[in-house]
This record gives structure tokens, C-alpha cells and sequence, in this order.
RNA sequence: GCUCCCAUCGUCUAGCCCGGUCUAGGACAUCGCCUUUUCACGGCGGUAACAGGGGUUCGAAUCCCCUUGGGAGUACCA
């Protein structure tokens, strides 16, 4: 094992995203590429908008997309717990540590005096940063407040100085000194502010690389004074550009499906949609599209980041969930197909030959395994609705003599219990019109087609007919 | 406002770091042809991009600067 730890820190406020989807999947490839550790940290010190729901939810969908990690909320390790509401201890520790050393104070101000403080500064276009008012509070006058329960946050002493950070995908981004005031790392009511409790729990989890989105760039100066405050040198960070949408603005829900939940419950296959997310934003070594986890980790170069943006294609994901299903074998193919099939479908009743026939028959047609329905629902309807082009067939006159042929074969079939035509039998009647009625060619192949499907087009006749209950076909051919 | 980031076909991207091999490659989408007496699959081919302007250089998609356009951040959210 290497010495490499990363992490994937989702706030359970909300399903997963696929852009937090994306950022998990980097993670996880790196650690498999560099034999590391990956770590899953539930950030949940926002009391109001986090639930456990989400958080059980979050896990289900990265177990879901095959994405494991080596230690989290239930996965101890020796860096736990790994849930932040449970560590309410340790940033209190180290905060009151950050005080004492003189590198964090107290502060009493409220929110109301913040507010005016800040639109003050928007007024005079001033960097709305905080004034350090309760930076000169002497000693004995904390103690006093502190005491008569006066609300209080704990306050950062920023640093001022330049900060470069040295990023992967981003080269050395600098930013200027004063450009934050002294931050809040501790609520009033003793929950951490993430910048905090974030840089902390990266340096006690001994985290060496950070994957993340491109929105927490401007963290990384906080986070950057807070490693400088502990005396610790920070990772390696790697910030990824965003997913946006149609509108090139950060993907949201407003844009359509964006939580991985939609897209299970949407039928996709899951190997195929962390496929697709990999190369939103990485390519691989080899210009290959399609790969496997497990591929895409070998081949994964922490170098390969694309710096802008990226649109999620909506189409292309469902071309690659398509070129997923084509390789898949048979048995898990209809396993699929099984849960996507209304319950009362006369598909269920059918043996698993059929089904499997059926499969491996419509595959080639669909992107996703419900789009199967459609063809399914052609196969087991009775009453055919003849359109334009197929009226003109009927019009046919050989297509009247091939009706006669085709009643006459059915029923026969039917009267002997048959279920099916086989395929054999099905070719003799092709046979059979073609030399002792003597009708062929188009006349032949459109008038059996309209006759036994209703429509001029579909899949291979000497596949679909034999896949049609006869039933069926016998009322098709008797419907007047 | 301020700070930072980004800029190759409609979309995802390769190439950029280490200028010439780029008349810019691949994939999705799109169009055409072939195949299939239908549709689809498949095969073949086409349309389509270095944001603009300046430099540097014998030579720039590649290096530098400016402009424009887009994005993100600027909380007791994460």
C-alpha cells in the first residue's frame, strides 16, 4: 500500500449529484491507480440541511455505481469516526488549541452588526471581508462575556500574506494577500465551519491528495492558512472544472436529471454512466471511450484533467449505456429486462428461451433496456392499425391470396396446440407462396409482413414471427 | 465591485508542458453511400473547430501580452 489517502467528503444534503458522482469516481481511481487509500467522510455540520436519510441514500448510489472505499462511517479505519457530527470533540479541541495559541479569538458580534459591516464594505466597494473588531478583546472581558453566555464563534486569524496554491489540473494559482478576514471556524452553536473542519480532518486523516470540484478553489486559501496554523504542509490538490448544463452554468437540479437516483431509476446501467462521467473532463491515455473501472485505473494519469468545463450530453451517455447492454451476456441481460416490465405483462409469462430470444433479438434496437417495451408491446397486440404505407400493401392483389395461405397454416397450428411457429415451419410458408401460389420478391416478403405485423417495417420476419405468440398472429390474420 | 479560473468541430475531447510530423485526430450527434427486398445493427465516406487582435520565431493550436466571451468564489452553506 501506498502512502496515498484520498477522500470523497459529500454533505448529506441532498441525493448524490452526478458531478459528486464524478468527483468520487477520480478519487477511487487514483487510490486503485496508486494502490492508495480511499477514505468516504460524511460532512455533516450543517445541522439544518443535513439528514441521515441522505446520507443512506448517498451510500446506496456509490454502491450502486461500483464505487468502494476503504474507510468511512462503516468501514472504520484508525482515523474515525468518519462522520464530522461525530467529531464535535476534536474541532472543538483543536480550536480552543487555535485560541490559546493566540491564532484564533473569539467573537461576539452579531449577526445583525455583520450584516451592516458587510454592506458597508459593499458601499465603498471594499472587499467585504470582517473587521476584526473582537480581534483586540482583552482577556478578562472574553472570560466575562464568555461567562454570561453571550453568544460566541470562534474567529481565524487570517494570515496576511500571499498564498499559491500548487494544483495539478490548475498549475500555481496565487492569490493576493487580504483577500479573506478573519473567518468563523467555530459556530455559536459549537458546530465547525467547513473550511475548518475540512482542512482539520484532512491533516488528522492524513489525507496526501485532494480531488475536488473547481468550486472549492477559493477554499483552498482558507484551508491553506489553517495547515499553516497547525504547522502542517498541505496536499496536492487537483481541482476539476465543473459539470454545467445546457446554459453553461454549474449543473443543477433545474437542469434536468442530475442526481444519480434518476438515472437508476431511469434504467441505466451503471458501469455505463461511470463510464461516460470518467471522460467528462479526463481522457484516457489511449483515446479508448469505453472502458472498466478497473481499466480506467490502470490507465489513470492524475495529468489528464481537462481545465474547462463540461457539458453533460445526454445523448451520448444513453449511446454508451447502449453499447454497454450490446456486450452484456444474455442471463443478465433479461434479468434487467425482467425489472422493467409492467408486472402484468403477458412478457413475464413466457419461458426463458423466449426471453432470452427476445433479448438478444431487440438489443441491437435499444440504448436502454426499458426502451425494449415498445417492441414488446408490438409483439402482443392483437389489433393491428394498418397506416398509410401498409393499406397500400393490402391493396396488393397477391396480398389477399398470401392472407388465405396464412389463415389456413395458423389454424392448423392452433387446432394442434401449438404456441409458437417454428422458425423452420415459418420458412416452409415463405417456401410454400413462393412456389405454389408464385408470388415472390417485394409482393412476397411485404405482403407476409403487413399481413402478420401490421406494419412495413420492423425487425428480421423469420425472428419476429416465431417469437409472436400464435394467438396473436391468428387474430392478426383473421381481423377484418 | 473585487479575486481567481477557463477558451480546439453543435457536444465530449486528442494535440499544448518539450513550437515544425496538424492540409488539427477520435467519439456522440448529423448527412450520404453500401449492406439488409423493410427498420435497426454494421461497414464506408462527408459536413463541421484552433474566440479575436497583437507580438516572439525561419516557423505557433502550441510561448508571451491585450481584448472579448464564459465560469466560479466572495456566509455562523458545503
Amino acid at each position: 500500500m501506498s502512502g496515498v489517502r484520498v477522500r470523497f467528503a459529500p454533505s448529506p444534503t441532498g441525493y448524490l449529484h452526478i458531478g459528486g458522482a464524478r468527483t468520487a469516481v477520480y478519487n477511487y481511481l487514483y487510490s486503485k491507480a496508486t494502490g492508495g487509500t480511499f477514505v468516504l467522510r460524511i460532512e455533516d455540520t450543517d445541522q439544518e440541511r443535513s439528514l441521515r436519510e441522505y446520507e443512506d441514500k448517498l451510500l446506496s448510489d456509490l454502491e450502486w455505481l461500483g464505487i468502494t472505499y476503504d474507510e468511512g462511517p462503516s468501514r472504520p479505519g484508525e482515523f474515525g469516526p468518519y462522520r464530522q457530527s461525530e467529531r464535535l470533540e476534536i474541532y472543538k479541541e483543536y480550536a480552543q488549541k487555535l485560541v490559546d495559541e493566540n491564532k484564533a479569538y473569539y467573537c461576539f458580534c452579531t449577526d445583525e452588526e455583520l450584516e451592516e459591516k458587510r454592506n458597508l464594505a459593499k458601499e465603498q466597494k471594499a472587499a467585504p471581508v470582517y473587521d476584526g473588531t473582537c480581534r483586540s478583546l482583552g482577556k478578562d472581558e472574553v472570560a466575562k462575556k464568555l461567562a454570561a453566555k453571550i453568544p460566541a464563534t470562534i474567529r481565524f486569524k487570517a494570515y496576511e500574506k500571499d498564498y499559491t496554491i500548487h494544483d495539478t489540473v490548475r498549475g500555481e494559482v496565487t492569490y493576493p494577500k487580504g483577500m479573506v478576514g478573519d473567518f468563523v471556524i467555530m459556530r455559536s452553536n459549537g458546530f465547525p465551519v467547513f473550511n475548518y473542519c475540512c482542512a482539520l480532518d484532512d491533516i488528522l486523516m492524513k489525507i496526501t491528495n485532494v480531488i475536488r470540484g473547481e468550486d472549492h478553489l477559493g477554499n483552498t486559501l482558507r484551508q491553506l492558512m489553517i495547515y499553516d496554523a497547525f504547522n502542517v504542509k498541505p496536499p496536492t490538490f487537483s481541482h476539476l472544472s465543473l459539470l454545467v448544463g445546457e446554459d453553461r452554468q454549474k449543473l443543477s437540479k433545474r437542469h434536468g436529471s442530475t442526481s444519480v437516483a434518476n438515472y437508476r431509476d431511469d434504467h441505466y446501467y451503471a458501469p455505463a454512466l461511470i463510464n461516460y462521467l470518467i471522460l467528462l473532463g479526463w481522457s484516457h491515455p489511449e483515446e479508448k471511450d469505453i472502458f472498466s473501472l478497473e481499466e480506467a485505473s490502470r490507465g489513470f494519469n492524475i495529468n489528464r484533467f481537462s481545465k474547462s468545463p463540461a457539458l453533460f450530453d445526454f445523448e451520448k451517455c444513453k449511446w454508451m449505456n447502449g453499447e454497454y447492454l450490446k456486450k452484456l451476456d444474455v442471463e443478465k441481460l433479461v434479468g434487467m429486462i425482467d425489472l422493467t416490465i409492467p408486472k402484468d405483462h403477458l412478457y413475464h409469462e413466457q419461458s426463458m428461451r423466449w426471453k432470452q430470444e427476445v433479448a438478444t433479438l431487440y438489443v441491437e434496437k435499444i440504448n436502454k433496456v426499458d426502451e425494449i417495451l415498445p417492441y414488446l408491446d408490438l409483439l402482443f397486440s392483437s389489433n393491428t392499425e394498418f397506416d398509410g404505407p401498409a393499406k397500400e400493401v393490402l391493396a396488393w392483389e397477391t396480398t389477399p391470396k398470401i392472407k388465405k395461405f396464412l389463415k389456413g397454416e395458423i389454424e392448423a397450428l392452433t387446432i394442434k396446440g401449438e404456441k409458437f411457429v417454428k422458425a423452420e415451419e415459418f420458412e416452409g410458408w415463405g417456401n410454400f407462396i413462393k412456389k405454389e401460389l408464385g408470388i415472390k420478391g417485394k409482393n412476397l416478403f411485404m405482403g407476409m409482413r403487413v399481413l402478420l405485423t401490421g406494419s412495413v417495417e420492423g425487425s428480421e420476419l423469420k425472428s419476429v414471427i416465431p417469437l409472436t405468440p400464435l394467438e396473436i398472429l391468428y387474430k392478426r390474420v383473421y381481423q377484418e
